[in-house]
DNA sequence: GCTTGACTCGTACGTCGTACCATACGATGA
DNA sequence: TCATCGTATGGTACGACGTACGAGTCAAGC
């Protein structure tokens, strides 16, 4: 992922803080806009997934044409970045957690990172494939920080950091593909059965069915903090 | 992922073992299989990522037109589901455990998976969203049945399951998004060093840089395997 | 009135996956 | 010997895609 994209911010003037805006109600949508592009996507990509997103659906919803689009960003895999990293937003707990229960504190975070990318589970397929957005950053800066001060070294933060981002990732990226319909995962494990001479095991354990993902995904969690503490 | 495929076999004949080779030497290719298809497919996916395999390209390289293709295949998802299964074949270790260690069983499939997705970059990202392949299933009975007979309880079974599972995916698929050319991955860190007032401690910490992924690994998978092993 | 810059969008090009259909060829049976 | 049939190949064409290009609109400032 890296540095995928370049800084370039399309044509438009560089970043400006809130300008006017003129008498133009008589239009009946409301002007183009980075923002509104984001969210009508963020819309398109729930309701139709990855593939879902073209550029003239895109700009259908939003009531204007195709290229009017390529004034406030630079092209799809833009909108993708955008969409991506609006959904990551982290907001903190809902009440301040006491400055030395750093466990809690990364417990919090973490899960809403999962929750955040479940509710929009084209996200998390997305992430390890695009560049690093500020509100992933935000998040890691923080994971950091908490961790820092909680007396993990140096030295141990980086395998620390990577640690949980890879058990995040991959236990919401798992879950986010499974989460597809019951007669989904029905036909899968109906195939399974099928094949069940081959598979002994995995059958009888019907292991496409019936997980609890989040008493898993906290318990695995819980294991991760553990080792990583600080000795 | 389940069920996304249903089992369809193309328009081919069900499966034949092994049929007759005509003389069809003076052909200056070799016929079109679903075998030659989808090697060349991992060929090209190497080459050029999970953009570059183009139907048309792949019948280019495989010297036909680009329907008969279609005369193997289903479609385009269908390569991308065999090219995916055939590179996680799973041919065990080099000389057999001996059969108590069954840490060392799962450290070795669990390291070898690892590594063939990361002789395959593309296949790290490609899994999460295709339905799972014999060869993928082989590899979850394997694990299923050695942790099993190690003597962890069917009621804990698949939540060891999915916890490896979720650790292999979420650090290859981020490793894999690492993976890119240095160039990138500076420029990743120096765009984050301009940032620098916004996210002190990870710019510190280099976190985009130089990291021990393969130590990290191992070290994050044996920390699992202690909290899940037997009590 | 004229210029300028912000913004919108119609047209068009090249590429994609693949439906449809014509064809070729070896094997089979009459 | 010849018609038939299953296997296999691939040319043409269609609709959808991302987006380059350039013409258009409109308000603000001179």
């Amino acid at each position: 992922m890296a540095a995928k994209r370049s800084g370039a911010r399309s044509k438009r003037s560089p970043r400006i803080g809130e300008q006017q805006q003129p008498v133009q109600e008589p239009r009946n949508e409301p002007p183009l806009s980075r923002e509104r592009i984001v969210a009508t996507a963020v819309e398109l990509l729930d309701a139709q997934g990855l593939d879902g997103l073209t550029m003239r659906r895109l700009a259908d919803r939003l009531g204007s044409g195709v290229m009017s689009l390529y004034w406030h960003v630079d092209n799809k895999e833009d909108v993708f970045d955008l969409a991506l990293d609006s959904v990551l937003e982290y907001r903190g707990p809902p009440q301040p957690i006491e400055s030395q229960a750093w466990r809690e504190k990364v417990f919090h975070m973490l899960e809403d990172w999962r929750a955040s990318m479940l509710r929009h589970p084209w996200s998390a397929s997305l992430l390890p494939r695009r560049a690093l957005g500020p509100n992933i950053l935000s998040r890691l800066e923080l994971l950091s920080k908490i961790l820092s001060s909680a007396g993990v070294a140096d030295a141990g933060l980086n395998v620390a950091i990577w640690s949980l981002w890879n058990y995040v990732m991959g236990a919401t990226i798992t879950r986010a593909s499974f989460d597809v319909s019951d007669d989904d995962r029905n036909a899968a494990q109906q195939r399974l059965t099928r094949l069940s001479e081959r598979y002994p095991t995995i059958e009888r354990s019907r292991l496409l069915l019936d997980n609890d993902w989040d008493g898993a995904f906290r318990e695995g969690l819980g294991l991760l903090l553990d080792g990583l503490s600080p000795r």
